[in-house]
This record gives structure tokens, C-alpha cells and sequence, in this order.
DNA sequence: ATGGGTAGTCACTTTTTCCTGACTAATTGT
DNA sequence: ACAATTAGTCAGGAAAAAGTGACTACCCAT
């Protein structure tokens, strides 16, 4: 075994699992929204010109399912709920930072 | 403008180019593998159980595209083709490395 | 000349993903 | 009471991605 993470299981090594946790429609797009601040589902719906519902309420289920984002209510009287990056995410940032200046 | 790479334009920051570009089916894996070792079409065909020639095809056709993979013939004679990482794959390495430890 | 290796391509089917439009349910403003 | 906001869900269809099996073309060993 050559490889520095193990090739056969089922699913691959962290980065493969963080890779294909983020290779949905729309997800990379809202991950960097959620980057400057706290993201809303309607909100979203207008910055992201072209998503729809449907694609972005799976989105944001995957991406909180996978740890990425955490969904909070921060509102129930004027129903106000905002996903905002988990600690985990937060972690990523700078090296998707230096991603960003290598590729 | 609050992100740290423009959000309007047709396709993203390079990073997720990149994320884009690995996201396929095989991608990854093969990536993985090229890390190691120049990889080979019929190797791969073996190496990854499930897959198949025109998925293969496709993944090694498209990261070669994006600058990951380099072809070259090795020999014409007994024909045999290898692909090898770029220098700029290369580089990313240690960026993945450290989302290995992090995710 | 038959079988097996190299690296693919091509047409077609299946599977997965994405999008559309209608609908729910509650709250707020006019 | 009516429209608009919040945040979704649901069924169904279209589009994109992945898989299948047959085929090409060339080389090498038996």
C-alpha cells in the first residue's frame, strides 16, 4: 500500500469525502457566502442567480449533514432561521485561501 | 463586493475551478494514485474496481484539460501511455494533505 | 493465425442530478 | 381580508453524468 490514504474502502480518505461533500450544485457557492457571513435560505435564492428551492434546500440539508454548516432558528415569532459555518468549515477557510492561490 | 473572490462571474475562483474539477466520477481516486505513481489506462481499469473504459476515458481526458495530468507516450512501439501529475498538481499536495488532517 | 496486451472510441441505456410549478404553514404589513 | 414575507416540501420532467458492450488498431508471443 502506497498511497497515504487507503484506496479501497468504500469511500476515500477526508479530503475525498470534504471534496464530494462539496461538489453539489450550488454548494461551493453557498459555502463562500457563508464565509463573509451568516446565509438564509431566501436570501440565497436571490443572490445566487439561477438556483432554485428545491437545489438549495438540498444543498444546505448535505452541507449541514456533512458538518459544514449549521442551521440555527434564530427566530420563531417572524420565522428567521440562518446557517452559518461550523467550527470544522471555519478550519478549511485558509486552506481553501491557499487553494485559491496555487491552482 | 464582501467575498474574497467575485461571486457573479459565469464560474468562480480558482479554487473552486479546481473542486469543480476533481468532482467527477474517478477523479479523485485517480489523482490519489497519481501521487504515487505515473498512472496507465488499462492499470486504472484494474486498480479501480467498478469503473470503466469510457468513464476512465473521460476523467483522464478532463483533468488533463484542467492542467492536472500530463500525457505522454512513453513508447510507440509496444504502445504505452502514461500521465503524470503537472507541476502545478504537484503543488497542491501539501494543501491536501493538511484537508486530510483538518476534515 | 489465435490470444492477449496496449489505449482507446462509439452508440445506446441506465442512473443521478437538477429544475419547475404548485402547494403548505405561519407571521407581518396595509 | 389580502398581499407579501419567512422557509420549506412534493411530484414530475428534463438534462447531465455514468455505465455497457461491441468495435478499432496496433504490437507481441505462441
Amino acid at each position: 500500500m502506497t498511497t497515504h490514504c487507503d484506496i479501497s474502502p468504500a469511500d476515500g480518505c477526508p479530503a475525498e469525502r470534504l471534496l464530494k461533500a462539496l461538489s453539489g450544485k450550488w454548494k461551493a457557492q453557498i459555502f463562500r457566502l457563508a464565509v463573509d457571513a451568516p446565509v438564509r435560505f431566501n436570501a440565497l435564492l436571490r443572490q445566487l442567480n439561477g438556483a432554485n428551492k428545491q437545489s438549495l434546500a438540498t444543498a444546505l440539508k448535505e452541507l449541514e449533514e456533512e458538518g459544514l454548516l449549521e442551521k440555527e432558528i434564530v427566530q420563531q415569532k417572524p420565522l428567521n432561521i440562518q446557517y452559518t459555518l461550523s467550527e470544522k468549515a471555519k478550519s478549511l477557510i485558509p486552506v481553501f485561501r491557499q487553494l485559491d492561490r496555487l491552482a
